[in-house]
DNA sequence: AAGAGGCCCTGATAGC
DNA sequence: TGCTATCAGGGCCTCT
C-alpha cells in the first residue's frame, strides 16, 4: 500500500481516534513481522498513554506515556483498521464479519475503551517497533533524507546530491536516503509532471530540471493527501474508506492510454526499471 | 562508494 | 476446476 500520503492519511485518522486515550489491553497473534514482536510487546504498552502520533516519511511514530515510542510501518500491504468494541467483545471470526473486517491476518489487536485498532497485514513486510527514548529515535533515522516538505529539500540539496551520480533519476526519487516518502507510484508521477524521462542519468539533470522535482514532490504528495491517498489493492483508511487519488493517476497503470498532457499526441509506456514497474509518456517527458 | 540484485511473504490475476 | 507463473505500493542486506 503505503508511501507517504497513505501513511499521512492513517497518521490523521489515527490522530482523531486515539489521542490522548488509553491502551487497555493488546492481542499479538503473530510475532513473526519483518521485525519479530518482542514477547514483552503487550507488557509495555499496556496502560500507557497515546500522547501524540507523528509520521516521518512511511512511518507512523506512536508518542506514549513514559517516553516510550511505537514506530510502524506498514509495508507493502499493512493496513490498520478500526472496530468499535463497545462492550469489550472477544474478536473473533464472526466479530470481524460484523463489522466488516478482514478475516485473515490480524497480527496485532490494540484494545482501547470502546474500540479496537486492528494491524492486518498479510505479507507482513510492515512491523511495530519499540523504543523508549528520545534519542534512539533521532537516530533511528538519522540516514534518511529529508522529506519533499522539507526546507532541507532545496535546490542546492538536491544538486549537491545528484550532480555526479550516474544512477537514473527515478531510483534517487525511490531512495530514501536522498528524499523520504516517495515510493514507486508517485515517483512515476512526479517525473511526468516534471517531463522528464525516468531512466535519464541524475549527472544529465538541469538546474531547470532540479527545481521541478522539488517543486513537483512537493505538490503531488500535497495534493495526494488533500485526496485522501492512492487506493489500488487495498489501501483504505481506518474507518474503511477509499482515497481518490488514483483518478488522477497521469502515468501510473495507465500502460497503452494517451498522454493526457495538452497537445502532446504520445502514449504512456510501461518500462520495467530496477525491477520496478516503471510508467512515462514516450513524447513529453525527455 | 555507488549501484545492482536478492530476499522477506501472501494474494490476485492471467494463461493454459 | 485447478495448476503454475508473474506481479504487487518497501526496505534491508550483500556483493562487485
Amino acid at each position: 500500500m503505503p508511501e507517504l500520503p497513505e501513511v499521512e492519511i492513517v497518521k490523521q485518522s489515527l490522530d482523531k481516534k486515539i489521542k490522548f486515550k488509553i491502551i487497555k489491553k493488546v492481542i499479538v497473534r503473530n510475532r513473526n513481522l519483518r521485525i519479530k514482536i518482542p514477547i514483552n510487546f503487550e507488557d509495555i504498552l499496556k496502560n500507557k498513554k497515546v500522547k501524540k502520533i507523528l509520521r516521518f516519511s512511511k512511518y507512523i511514530i506512536i508518542h506514549l506515556s513514559e517516553n516510550t515510542f511505537c514506530i510502524i510501518h506498514l509495508g507493502m500491504s499493512g493496513t490498520i483498521h478500526l472496530a468499535n468494541n463497545k462492550k469489550n467483545r472477544f474478536t473473533n471470526l464472526s466479530f470481524y464479519k460484523s463489522q466488516n473486517l478482514p478475516d485473515k491476518h490480524n497480527h496485532i489487536e490494540i484494545q482501547f475503551k470502546n474500540f479496537n485498532i486492528i494491524y492486518n497485514d498479510p505479507r507482513r513486510f510492515g512491523f511495530f517497533e519499540l523504543l523508549n527514548n528520545k534519542k534512539d529515535l533521532l537516530e533511528r533515522f538519522a540516514n534518511y533524507g529529508p522529506e519533499p516538505f522539507s526546507k532541507i529539500f532545496n535546490l542546492s540539496y538536491v544538486s549537491n546530491f545528484l550532480k555526479n551520480k550516474k544512477k537514473n533519476i527515478k531510483n534517487f526519487l525511490l531512495d530514501q536516503k536522498f528524499v523520504s516518502g516517495i515510493g514507486n507510484i508517485y515517483a512515476n508521477e512526479i517525473l511526468f509532471f516534471c517531463k522528464i524521462k525516468p531512466q535519464k542519468k541524475a549527472l544529465n539533470l538541469s538546474r531547470d530540471e532540479y527545481k521541478k522535482i522539488i517543486r513537483f514532490s512537493k505538490l503531488v504528495l500535497k495534493k495526494a493527501i488533500k485526496l485522501g491517498g492512492s487506493s489500488i489493492r487495498n489501501f483504505k483508511n481506518i474507518s474503511g474508506n477509499d482515497g481518490l487519488f488514483q483518478n488522477n493517476f497521469k502515468v501510473y497503470q495507465r500502460e497503452n492510454l494517451n498522454c493526457s498532457k495538452y497537445n502532446c499526441n504520445g502514449k504512456i509506456k510501461k518500462k520495467i526499471i530496477s525491477k520496478r514497474a516503471t510508467f512515462f509518456c514516450n513524447k513529453c517527458q525527455k
